[in-house]
DNA sequence: CTAGTATATGAGTATATGCTCAGATTATAA
DNA sequence: TTATAATCTGAGCATATACTCATATACTAG
C-alpha cells in the first residue's frame, strides 16, 4: 500500500520538463478550477452546430421552440434539450406568453462574440 | 417510392410553427454550412478543460510539449493529441529548435477572447 | 552507425454527447 | 371537466471524444 503510493508519487515527480521557469510562470497565472470549468462549459455550449444555429437566429430577435425547430430542421424535443443547456448556462432566457415560450439571448456578449469570431475566421 | 417521398415532404411541411416571418428572417441571415462548421469546430476546441489550460498557458509565452504536460498534469501523449487538434485549426503554431517543438498561440484573437469571456462570466 | 530524447500517431477503451421516442407538464379553450 | 397545443424531461442508443498504451518518427550526441 505504502510502496504503491510512493511509486505513484515518484512517477508523477519524474519530470523531464526542460523549462521549469516557464512551467512555474504558467502555474502562477493559471486559471482556477472554477474559472476553467465555467469557461470550458461556456465554449462547449457554443461548440455545436445546432446550438450555434439557435444562437445565431436568436441574435435577430426572440423565437419560440417550434420556430427554432422549423428553422434548424430538427425536432422540437431536440431543440428543447439544447435550450435547457443554454438556459442552465444563462446564455439564453425565456419569457412565457400563454403556452408559448419565447427565447432570447441573455445579453449582448454572445452576439458580439459570434460576430467577432466569424470575422476572425474569415480573416 | 413516389408516395414515400411525398409522405416525407408532407411530413417536413407539416409546420406548426407560429411565426413564419421570424423563421424566414432567420433563414435570410443564416450562417452558411461552412461558416457554421468552422465556428463550431473553433468553439469546440476551446470547450475542453485541458485545451483551455494549454491555451491559457501559451498566452504567457511559448512552451514545449513536456512543459505543458508537467503544467497540466496529463501525459505528453495526451498533450500532443490536443496540440494536433489546435494546430489543425490554426489556433496554435510551433517552431522547432532541435528535437524540441515550441508551441505558441497563432494570433492575438484567442488571447483576447479568453480574457473577455472570463470577464463576462465573472460579471 | 547506435543510443537516447522529444514528439507524433494509430488503436483501443471508457465516458460524454446529441438525438429520438414516449410520456409528463403547463396553459388555453370548449 | 376534457381536449388540444406547446414545451419539457427521462431513458435509450449511436456516435464523438479524451485519454492510455505501444509504436513510429525526428533530431542530437557519441
Amino acid at each position: 500500500m505504502e510502496d504503491q503510493q510512493q511509486a505513484n508519487i515518484d512517477d508523477l515527480c519524474r519530470c523531464r520538463c526542460i523549462h521549469e521557469d516557464r512551467v512555474s510562470l504558467a502555474r502562477k497565472s493559471a486559471l482556477s478550477d472554477t474559472e476553467n470549468s465555467h469557461l470550458s462549459h461556456f465554449f462547449k455550449a457554443l461548440g455545436d452546430p445546432s446550438r450555434l444555429q439557435i444562437l445565431w437566429a436568436l441574435e435577430k430577435g426572440e423565437m419560440c421552440v417550434c420556430d427554432l425547430a422549423a428553422f434548424i430542421g430538427i425536432s422540437e424535443s431536440a431543440v428543447s434539450h439544447q435550450l435547457r443547456l443554454l438556459r442552465q448556462l444563462q446564455i439564453v432566457v425565456n419569457r412565457r406568453d400563454g403556452a408559448v415560450l419565447y427565447y432570447r439571448l441573455n445579453n449582448g456578449y454572445v452576439s458580439s462574440l459570434l460576430q467577432d469570431t466569424l470575422k476572425n475566421l474569415n480573416r
